[in-house]
Formats: structure tokens, C-alpha cells, sequence
RNA sequence: GGGGUCGUAGUUCAGUUGGUUAGAACGCCGGCCUGUCACGCCGGAGGUCGCGAGUUCGAGUCUCGUCGGCCCCGCCA
């Protein structure tokens, strides 16, 4: 090794000793006469002084700069009186040089890597990501990631569970995202899909007998990106036979209440995690991910206001529509410009126009104020139970717009008000969704989970006469205002698995070809099972406190799917099209 | 696919109603400095104002297009 000790280790206990250390430069103070060097390792920094009259270290450590990679050998002091420095934990020592060896030399780096990187344009931080991942921030939380993993392996390992691969290659499925595909060169015109999830294959592993599953798997969907979605991620993926919906939560609910105190002890959660319906989540705040770390529940107006002279309310009404609002606390002060603020944001998530009401002490302000009957305001006042210096904003418009638009206030509430404390993880489970939504585009019904999913046995006779009523055997684990996990029990009946597939509108013909597999092998004896797969990147970036998942992946893509670094994707040369029977026109 | 926003020195930014040689801080380079740790002091270099058209006597500034980053809607079984 060309290091004896790692830099951020070094303490009194190596007084006295001779050491080597190996690492990159992290900044050079020259005072003419005596030079420090901070030396830089994974583990952190340590304090090289280099003394003209020890050794041949002076004249090498004049000519060294930032992010040069170093070799010093020397002996650890204490350092003198006065000068020891209290931030660093190696503060109490420094390391006289006798020897310092240039392993090699840095240009200077185009960005710094000093800071925490957050006022830096990330598009530079994305090309120079090796640069980049030097920094201590993210040379943390590539740790944390690590440790998180580890423990997800230990505690399933624990609990008998076995981790099998799967393959990267196999086929596109209809349904879902979009695949990303790869074309085959031994069968022209053939493609190979990479999995959005391993779902079918660990339903067969299922089939085979394993009884309890799982992979820390590489998914891909492409489709467009988010800071909370890039286009391949992690989940940790899991199955299990013989089980019911309880004791899938309760394994996942066990790991996360240990994980957290053992990775992120300075984190709370509340235990045992609420478990609450979907449809219950909809209405009390607007979202199948409700953030639970704070209250602001939306409240229904629909019955105070019927009838209204304020037509916005009255004609949302009568064409089906719920009239339902959310209470600002101290908010009725609002400028005009923040209320066109919040009317734009409820806009552009696809409700109809913000209404506002203010309790303030001249009596009742905004925009629905003047319309409204006295009796409708005492109506909305207890309902509501909003006192003076709160601002209702309310809207009128088909019942999943209204809680489109109100989730969406409720959040930006959050955010401006400071609403939430910041050690805390919400966890929650969201049970009890329905298994179809209609597709307008499409005019049918799609899978809301995925189509393996099982209905609630007593819904299944509802499958043909009331696809929407049926609920399904599916569930959510969310965080903070994020959905972290996503699972169900799975059919292992053949002649059921063959239903739902016919209400999702194939024939036959289609089932066979594109599910055939699935349903052949359910036919020999598939055993009851059920899984969840937590997305390990959200899930990591909550436990580092970062605002988007690229600061806790290594080598990340942009919104754009592009990776700065690599320059990916990029086009191919044309003999490499060629074999792979591939012609571009467009 | 749609909307918003940003792009000026290596980095972060400023740049007035369109008007002289586009500035600052940090970083970088050189000099001085034996206890600094955001070392200090003195000096210096460094610019395709993302790219391309257009308007104008004159464009970093205005218009159009285009490329790229970030955020949001759609999308993400």
C-alpha cells in the first residue's frame, strides 16, 4: 500500500509515529517560509507541514496545487500550542514531511469541489461528475447508499430471504411504460426489452418455489424525467408466497422502523405507520401520496354552497362537480401578486379558477365573498372552523381536478409557510385502490397497479358489470409526499389472471401470445404470493436530506435523458447499424 | 407533447431607456511572507456575452429560431 493510515483517522494516539498518507490536495497555504498541505482521502482531511529545514518535502511541496495527488511520508505531532484547529477532527495532530511524492499532477479543476456544489450549474457538475463526486456531500451519501443497501441485505437475509438475478433482457410487455429496447443482431428485425420491473419473473420464481425473493434491481421506463425520476433506477424488489397483504406490510414496516435508527439516527418516524384508503386519502388531501407531516385537510363545501348565487360554484355543482377548499393559517393578508401566483399554480395542474375567502378583522374578503349568501359564509366559517387571518382557497371543478389543484396548494402551503420539521419521516400506508381506471383516450379500462394484481375476492364478480367499483389487492408505501413503494398480492389463478386480462380488452389471441407464459405457468400449481418494491433512490435522498434523486446516484442522466459525461446517447456508426439490420429515416 | 425559467471570465454573479475599452468576487499565474487552516499583502493574465439569423448608425441588452440545464403539467402498469 502507499498509505499507512487514512488522513481523517490521524489523532494523538499516532503521536510519534512515522506515517505514510496518499491522497489529493486540497488546498496549500504557502507562508513562504513554511507551507501546509490539507490532504484529502475518503475518510477526510489531514494537515502536512512542510518544513525547509526537514528533508527534500519543501522544494515539492512549492511546486504542488489543488487536487494533485501526493505521496508523504513524515512523522505525526501534536500540533503547538494555540494552533490546534477544533473543526477538523484530525485537528489535534499535522504531519511534518520528510518526503512528498507527486503520484500525479491536476489541472486546475474547472469547478469547485470544496463547497457543497449547490451553487454550481449542474451542468458542469454532470460532465465533470468524477469531479464532482469528490466532493464530501456526495462521497456521503454514496455512503449512506451503501450502508442502506447493506442493511437491506442483512435484515432480508435474516429473515430468510434469498437474492436471485434476473435478466437485464427480455421482452417488451404492452401495458405500462414505455420499454427501452435493444435490438437483437443474430435475429434481424427482433428486440429485446429491458425490464420497467422485474414483476413477471419474480412471480415465476414464486411458481418455482423460492417462497421468498429479492433483488436490489436495475429498472428502466422511458418516459419523461422528474427530479424524483430518472430513466433507470433502483427498487428493491420483493416476493413472497403464502402470504397475505398484513404480512407484507409488516416485513417492509419492520425493516424501514429499523433501518431508520440504524443509518439516520438524528430521523423520527411515527410508529406504527398510519394505514389509510386511497379513497380516504383523496378526500382529506387530494393525493394517493399525501404528505402526513402536516394537517391543512381539505374540507368538502359542496353542501354549504348548493344553490349558490355564485354561479363558479352553483354550475360546477349541478355538472356533477364538488365545490372543496383548503384553510391557510395567517394567510388573509395575501397581495394580489401571491394570489395570481397560487391561481397559476392551480392552473397549471389542471383545475378551474381559485377562489378565495379571507377572515380579516374589516369582515370577509375575496373573491367569493361578495357572491356568497351570509348564511353560505357561516356555513363555510364552521365547516371550515377558519378564524380570523385565514385564507380559504377554494375550487369548483370535477371532483379529481379539485383535489388535483387543492394537493397542489396544500404543498405550496407547505413549502411557504414552513409547515414541516425537517427530521421527520411521514411514513404511511394507502390501501384499498381500485383496480381499473378508465382511459379516455384509449376508451377502456387500464390496470391502476399492474395487471397481475389481484381484485378483492369479493369484488370479483363485479369484474364485468362494474370494473370501476373493484377494488384490488394493491398498496403504496409513501414518505413525505413521495411514493417510496408499490406492491400488491398477486393472482396465482389461472382462470382469474385470464379475466383480467380480457377486461383490459385482449382477445384471446393476445393473451396467449404476449401472457402466455404467465398463464401456463400458473397452471402448475403457483402458490398464493404477494410482493412490494421500495424505490431505493427516493427513498435515499429523504434519508439525505438532498432535493432530487441525482445527488444520491453516482453517474445520473438529465431531464432530458442525456448523460453529460458520456455524451449519451449518441449515434452509432453505420456498419454497427448495419449489423444490427437497423436503418435511420428521420 | 405543452408551460415556466435560466444561459455573460475557470466558477458564482452584476451589467441602467440599445451607446466609450463588458465589471466584481472567488479561482488561476507571478512576487513577498515560519503557525496557517476561507492564511495575509502586492501585482497580473483571463470574455465566441450558449449558437444562428434579424431590426438598428450601433445589440450582452430588442425580435425570431435553435441548442442545453432546471422546475411543473401530460406521461411514469
Amino acid at each position: 500500500m502507499l498509505k499507512t493510515h487514512n488522513c481523517g483517522e490521524l489523532n494523538s494516539s499516532d503521536v510519534g509515529k512515522n506515517v505514510k498518507l496518499a491522497g489529493w490536495l486540497q488546498v496549500r497555504r504557502d507562508h513562504g517560509g513554511l507551507i501546509f498541505l490539507d490532504i484529502r482521502d475518503r475518510s477526510g482531511l489531514a494537515q502536512v507541514t512542510a518544513d525547509p529545514s526537514v528533508g527534500e518535502a519543501f522544494s515539492i511541496a512549492e511546486k504542488v496545487r489543488t487536487e494533485y495527488v501526493l505521496q508523504v511520508e513524515g512523522k505525526v505531532r501534536p500540533r503547538p500550542e494555540g494552533t490546534v484547529n477544533p473543526n477538523l477532527p484530525s485537528g489535534e495532530v499535522e504531519v511534518l514531511a520528510r518526503t512528498i511524492t507527486i503520484l500525479n499532477p491536476s489541472k486546475t479543476v474547472p469547478i469547485p469541489i470544496d463547497d457543497e456544489g449547490d451553487k454550481t450549474d449542474e451542468t458542469i457538475r454532470l460532465k465533470y461528475r468524477y469531479l464532482d463526486l469528490r466532493r464530501p456531500r456526495l462521497q456521503k451519501n454514496l455512503m449512506l447508499r451503501h450502508r442502506i443497501i447493506k442493511f437491506m441485505r442483512d435484515y432480508l437475509d435474516k429473515a430468510g430471504f434469498m437474492e436471485i438475478e434476473t435478466p437485464m433482457m427480455i421482452k417488451s410487455t404492452p401495458e405500462g411504460a414505455r420499454d427501452y429496447v435493444v435490438p437483437s443482431r443474430a435475429q434481424p428485425g427482433k428486440f429485446y426489452a429491458l425490464p420497467q420491473s422485474p414483476q413477471q419473473l419474480k412471480q415465476l420464481l414464486m411458481v418455482a418455489g423460492y417462497e421468498k425473493y429479492f433483488q436490489i434491481a436495475r429498472c428502466m421506463r422511458d418516459e419523461d424525467l422528474r427530479g424524483d425520476r430518472q430513466p433507470e433506477f433502483t427498487q428493491l424488489d420483493i416476493e413472497m408466497s403464502f402470504v397475505e397483504r398484513e404480512d407484507v406490510l409488516a416485513l417492509v414496516e419492520g425493516l424501514i422502523t429499523e433501518l431508520i435508527p440504524a443509518v439516520t439516527p438524528h430521523k423520527r418516524i411515527i410508529s406504527p405507520f398510519p394505514v389509510m384508503t386511497y379513497g380516504e386519502a383523496m378526500d382529506r388531501f387530494g393525493s394517493d401520496k399525501p404528505d402526513f407531516r402536516f394537517g391543512m385537510e381539505i374540507t368538502d363545501l359542496t353542501d354549504a354552497v348548493r344553490g349558490s348565487e355564485l354561479i363558479l360554484f352553483s354550475d360546477a355543482i349541478t355538472a356533477g362537480g364538488t365545490v372543496k377548499c383548503i384553510v391557510a393559517p395567517g394567510c388573509s393578508h395575501y397581495s394580489r401578486k401571491d394570489l395570481d401566483i397560487l391561481t397559476e399554480l392551480v392552473r397549471s395542474a389542471g383545475a378551474g379558477n381559485l377562489a378565495t375567502l379571507a377572515w380579516t378583522p374589516e369582515g370577509m374578503k375575496g373573491t367569493a365573498a361578495k357572491k356568497l349568501s351570509q348564511a353560505e359564509l357561516d356555513r363555510i366559517s364552521t365547516i371550515t372552523q377558519a378564524k380570523e387571518g385565514d385564507l380559504a382557497c377554494i375550487i369548483a371543478d370535477r371532483p379529481a381536478a379539485v383535489a388535483k389543484g387543492l394537493s397542489a396548494l396544500r404543498l405550496e402551503f407547505r413549502d411557504r409557510l414552513k409547515l414541516v420539521p425537517e427530521d421527520l419521516l411521514a411514513f404511511g400506508w394507502i390501501v384499498d385502490f381500485p383496480m381499473f381506471e378508465w382511459d379516455e383516450d384509449e376508451k377502456q379500462w387500464i390496470s391502476m397497479h399492474h395487471p397481475f394484481t389481484s381484485p378483492r375476492v369479493e369484488h370479483l364478480d363485479k369484474l364485468e358489470s362494474d370494473p370501476g367499483a373493484v377494488m384490488s389487492d394493491a398498496y403504496d408505501l409513501v414518505c413525505n409526499g413521495f411514493e417510496l413503494a408499490s406492491g400488491s398480492i398477486r393472482i396465482h389463478d389461472r382462470d382469474v389472471q385470464a379475466k383480467i386480462f380480457k377486461s383490459l380488452g385482449y382477445n384471446n389471441e393476445e393473451i396467449q401470445r404476449r401472457f402466455g407464459h404467465m398463464l401456463d405457468a400458473f397452471e402448475y400449481g403457483a402458490p398464493p404470493h404477494g410482493g412490494i418494491a421500495p424505490g431505493l433512490d427516493r427513498m435515499i435522498m429523504l434519508l439525505c436530506d438532498e432535493p432530487n434523486i441525482r445527488e444520491v446516484i453516482a453517474f445520473p442522466k438529465t431531464a432530458s435523458g442525456s448523460d453529460l459525461m458520456f455524451d449519451a446517447p449518441a449515434e452509432l456508426e453505420p456498419k454497427h447499424l448495419r449489423e444490427l439490420h437497423i436503418k435511420i429515416t428521420d
